[in-house]
DNA sequence: AAGACATTGAA
DNA sequence: TCAATGTCT
């Protein structure tokens, strides 16, 4: 038991089912919370109207009220954490900090900066598992290796969590500990608080901390069209409409971006405004209530995609080199195209295909893109275009508010082929064939290719219609075909001769 | 509209 | 041996 502790939210943004912020309860007499803004995450962002920030600072505002009214307070600060957690941690005399690990390669190593920095001065870095379920090392073959098929690994993943009668779901009791104020309370109160922050700023031996008041603060300005609600009772208010409106149709409907029937749930996870435990729970609730089979198939499939979502952190645990390079060796050497046009007019949503176009520009102007449509525009800049997944992918690091660095490295890979899941060849989508069959009447690419609102549906899958300020196709579908088949070929066959 | 395409990991 | 978020004939 430690007499002070400190609790370092990151993307776990809720103050209930909290791994690390229960063990900081529990394991210490009193606790002070806080939330640093990256200056080296934040330095490289473009945009100061990054709709992410806007998310996390309304979050966090929200945990701030909340820790207010149990008579404490938050830390908001903005700059190094190597530098801030062992200050603060100095500061509020901590013998712990705690947090929940970040599986990310740049994240590994600045906890292990912050780890060290801390150890120097004999404080303790705790570290809880709280983003997924099972991590790499609790679902693997029997032989101890991880899984690198997605079927096989969803079955050893339901067997584990059946195997430990469904514990790895439980919630982690924070409410109990938050109750009381004043002397008796777990956390560290208000007024001790403001006198730490007042130190902290003060410009003395120390550089001062920039405690941060607002968005301003850090060059940062509120991006008016947040399409996600931010905080944890949005998420929950989610997480309800989904599985009263969408979930019992999930399978039948998901792949149709018109009729938003996907959980949208994906910046909750990002950022842990959602407890992954409490959505696993609701899904297998709502499952094993089903007694129509149709209705149980269309909500496990949902839980399919949740274990996806794990899938993909489970290979980014257990290959990191996907962060740079493909996983499969033998496509590391691709020679991908450099056409920085062709490029652009993806990105512009400006390729003369209309599916592709509304995905890219809803990207932009909402910060999401229906899944589908990740898939097809994600085919198309590599298997039509030739170009490099790993531009594609920067591009949705840059716009995407709820981009997951496993996740969309795991979808990259997978359009170009160069992941996880075997079978290239059968994987170069069509771009006329999807438009066609998951949003016939063309009212998704209608709505985001406004364009061609006058075009029936028919001619728009077809390429068959001629519009002023519409670009024609950038590229002939059945050609590019050939040439990414032939580029494959190349390198598997090269690959045959080496061995 | 069923079968061909044809590769690879997992059991 | 089975399976694999597709396409093409």
């Amino acid at each position: 038991m430690f007499a002070k502790g400190l609790f370092w939210f990151r993307r776990d943004l809720r103050l209930y089912d909290n791994a690390a912020l229960h063990n900081a309860l529990t394991h210490c007499s009193q606790i002070a919370c806080v939330f640093v803004f990256d200056e080296n995450i934040l330095g490289k962002l473009a945009d100061k109207d990054d709709r992410r920030i806007t998310f996390i600072w309304k979050s966090i505002l929200e945990i701030q009220e909340k820790l207010q009214k149990l008579g404490s307070d938050l830390f908001i600060f903005y700059g190094d954490p190597i530098d801030l957690i062992p200050k603060l941690s100095s500061s509020i005399s901590a013998e712990a900090v705690f947090t929940n690990r970040d599986y990310e390669t740049q994240a590994l190593t600045r906890d292990e900066m912050v780890q060290a920095k801390l150890n120097e001065k004999k404080i303790q870095f705790f570290t809880s598992k709280d983003q997924i379920i099972f991590e790499a090392s609790e679902v693997t073959k029997p032989d101890g290796k991880p899984y690198t098929v997605f079927t096989p690994f969803k079955k050893t993943w339901y067997k584990t969590l059946d195997n430990h009668e469904y514990d790895f779901l439980a919630s982690y009791p924070i409410e109990r500990h938050l109750k009381s104020t004043g002397v008796a309370s777990r956390l560290i109160q208000k007024e001790e608080i403001e006198s730490i922050r007042l130190k902290l700023s003060k410009p003395g031996r120390n550089e001062p901390v920039l405690q941060v008041r607002s968005l301003s603060d850090m060059g940062f300005v509120e991006a008016k069209d947040l399409i996600v609600g931010a905080g944890s009772a949005a998420a929950d208010e989610q997480l309800d409409s989904f599985i009263k409106t969408h979930l019992l149709s999930y399978k039948d409907q998901r792949d149709f971006p018109d009729l938003r029937a996907t959980s949208n749930l994906s910046t909750h996870l990002r950022f842990g405004t959602l407890s992954i435990r409490k959505c696993f729970r609701a899904a297998l609730n709502i499952v094993r209530a089903q007694t129509e089979p149709k209705a149980k198939e269309n909500a496990e499939t949902w839980l399919s995609e949740l274990i996806w979502r794990e899938f993909y952190s489970m290979i980014l645990q257990a290959y990191p080199h996907v962060q740079e390079k493909a996983f499969k060796p033998e496509y590391q050497n691709l020679m991908w195209r450099v056409d920085e046009k062709l490029f652009q007019a993806w990105a512009d949503g400006m390729t003369g295909y209309p599916i592709v176009d509304a995905g890219m520009r809803q990207l932009k102007q909402t910060g999401l893109m229906h899944n589908r449509v990740r898939m097809i525009t994600a085919s198309f800049l590599t298997k039509d275009l030739l170009i490099d997944w790993r531009k594609g992918e920067a591009h949705f690091a840059r716009y995407l508010l709820d981009f997951d660095l496993a996740s969309n490295n795991g979808g990259w890979q997978w359009a170009s082929s160069t992941g996880t899941d075997a079978v290239p060849y059968f994987r170069i989508f069509n771009p006329s064939l999807q438009s066609g069959k998951f949003d016939p009447e063309a009212k998704y690419i209608k709505e985001f290719v406004p364009e061609l609102k006058n075009i029936e549906p028919a001619k728009i899958h077809k390429l068959e219609f001629s519009v002023a300020n519409y670009p024609k196709p950038i590229i002939r579908h059945d050609e590019a075909k050939n040439a990414v088949m032939s580029l494959f070929k190349r390198t598997t066959a090269m690959k045959d001769k080496e061995s």
